[in-house]
DNA sequence: ATGCTTATTGCAACTAGTTGCAACATTAAA
DNA sequence: TTTAATGTTGCAACTAGTTGCAATAAGCAT
């Protein structure tokens, strides 16, 4: 089911606005901030209201259809989550940004699940610290 | 060594308004807002400003001796950091606030030094997901 | 095509947090 | 105790993000 698909089978409405703030996530392909979005969005659509943006990912965001991030800047990332469920792994000196799959939780989440009974909601995290190109 | 003790030996001095700061994280048991310790700091010193707060408590973070982390509220929290390292799981139901000992981590720490060569700096995590008492 | 319902938008005002800068206060040395 | 060096503060203006509300427009039924 497509992004599209999947907002028309929650009722909620198609509009110019949502459309290209998902045609711009789709094409991005790393990460990208809400600002960026919005100005790409003001591009096509000069009156548009960053109140959209921000509330139109917060939607995706509560589909699953998009992930938001802190990865150390200064402002929030959103990433589109198309195919696979995956992590970042983000250098505190460098900056760089790796990514991870999300099976490398599955020890922790079982251990979360056993020890505590409390049942994870893993999603995009980011984990900091030191790669390997800053160690030593 | 003292919070105290940490700050002159690095060269920061010790001002009227950190002294408060650090005695407000200390005496408070659980997590705070910065906004909080802002009031509790007015109330002795009226005139003091929310920037100091601010920039108090970036300092603490940045010598470990608070850990800053966003417990799914609107604004971030505060842990004065005193005896062990320590993590949380927070219910996305009822919000509930669980603490966790590091030691669940050491598994997940191991695998990214392995497969990533990436040395993970893990400090007061708050990972989300459903309680016990919200399953089902 | 027209009208109805209600989701969505733009706007303006707001909250949380940050920053540059001049005034000020701590600390150590004289 | 005075002075000099510099770390710290208050202030005001700023950035990122949120919210209530009236105007608008998507989607559906006729
Ligand atoms: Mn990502
Ligand atoms: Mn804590
Ligand atoms: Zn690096
Ligand atoms: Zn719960």
């Amino acid at each position: 089911m497509s992004c599209f698909e999947t907002l028309k089978a929650k009722g909620y409405r198609m509009t110019a606005e949502r459309r290209a703030i998902l045609e711009i996530l789709h094409s991005t392909d790393g990460h990208i901030t809400a600002d960026r979005i919005y100005h790409q969005v003001r591009a096509k659509f000069p009156k548009a209201n960053k109140s959209t943006v921000y509330r139109t990912l917060e939607l995706l965001k509560g589909l699953n259809l998009v992930a938001e991030t802190n990865l150390g800047g200064n402002s929030v990332c959103y990433h589109h989550i198309e195919q696979s469920h995956h992590h970042h792994l983000v250098c505190q000196k460098c900056g760089r940004v790796y990514d991870v799959d999300a099976a490398v939780f599955a020890p922790l989440q079982e251990l979360l699940i056993k020890k505590y009974q409390f049942v994870p909601d893993i999603r995009h995290l980011a984990i900091f610290g030191y790669c390997p190109k800053c160690q030593g």
